[in-house]
DNA sequence: TGCTATCGCCTACAGCCGTAGTCGATTGGA
DNA sequence: TCCAATCGACTACGGCTGTAGGCGATAGCA
């Protein structure tokens, strides 16, 4: 199930906070000025392929992810490996530390992840 | 510059051995049984969206890549990581790391790849 | 009790994407 | 010399995506 990039906005926003209405979701949106007309279409395009629940509620609904922020970013992360490195890992994470500078911090995580990777293998 | 899925297919023959015409690039797809016209078109729109240069062969053209694959896999990979993970490289790796089975060799890798980024930045 | 704000539902519509067809020119072989 | 194969140019078209508008019901306030 692939959510498209102005839906993602909108999930975003219920993975920060479950159980708002479409009204909250619109307001609660960043970095777009969307009516909230659009937010509606976009919350209904989500219902409809069984991202999100509406829970009714009086003369409204309220959304609730049904699939998980993780569960979302992995099956993204795996479907580009696929698509572009024959779903190898080091390419990939080769070609992110050369596009986007890391931090001191960020290679001491991918360190730490790395070591964590290699003691579960044992 | 996006580059759609369909149009990868037809980059990555292009990447492999530049320089041939379409018919030659149609034969060469992989895992797609397209039409030569198909091929035709994502050809015209590559070329369109200044990803291909079409240079005139007698009564054909030949097509040559105008970005590298690598800089391909860089700003996709690169885009991902700002859409999900807000840039931030080791939680992408994570997720990557639990969507596809790693290798005891991707591991490695990982870790040959991560010593050098931390020499590197010494 | 009546009006306005709000809600969901349905509709719209242009642009992109995947997939291909038509047509006219040309070229290479019979 | 003529026909068939091939090439590029242009056109098509349904589905998805981003972005909304209109309409009818309703609920809360005046």
């Amino acid at each position: 199930m692939r959510i498209t990039d102005a839906e993602l906005s909108v999930m975003e926003v219920l993975w920060a906070e479950p159980g708002l209405g479409a009204a909250e979701v619109a307001s609660l949106i960043e970095g777009k000025s969307w009516s909230d007309k659009t937010v509606k279409t976009l919350l209904a395009r989500l219902v409809e392929k069984g991202a999100l629940r509406a829970e009714q509620d009086g003369r409204r609904y309220l959304y609730t992810p049904l699939i998980a922020r993780a569960e979302h970013q992995k099956s993204a992360v795996g479907r580009l490996a696929d698509k572009l490195f024959g779903g190898r890992a080091a390419p990939l994470v080769a070609h992110l530390a050369d596009a986007r500078d890391l931090t001191d911090d960020d290679i001491l995580e991918l360190e730490e992840l790395v070591r964590r990777l290699k003691d579960d293998r044992e």
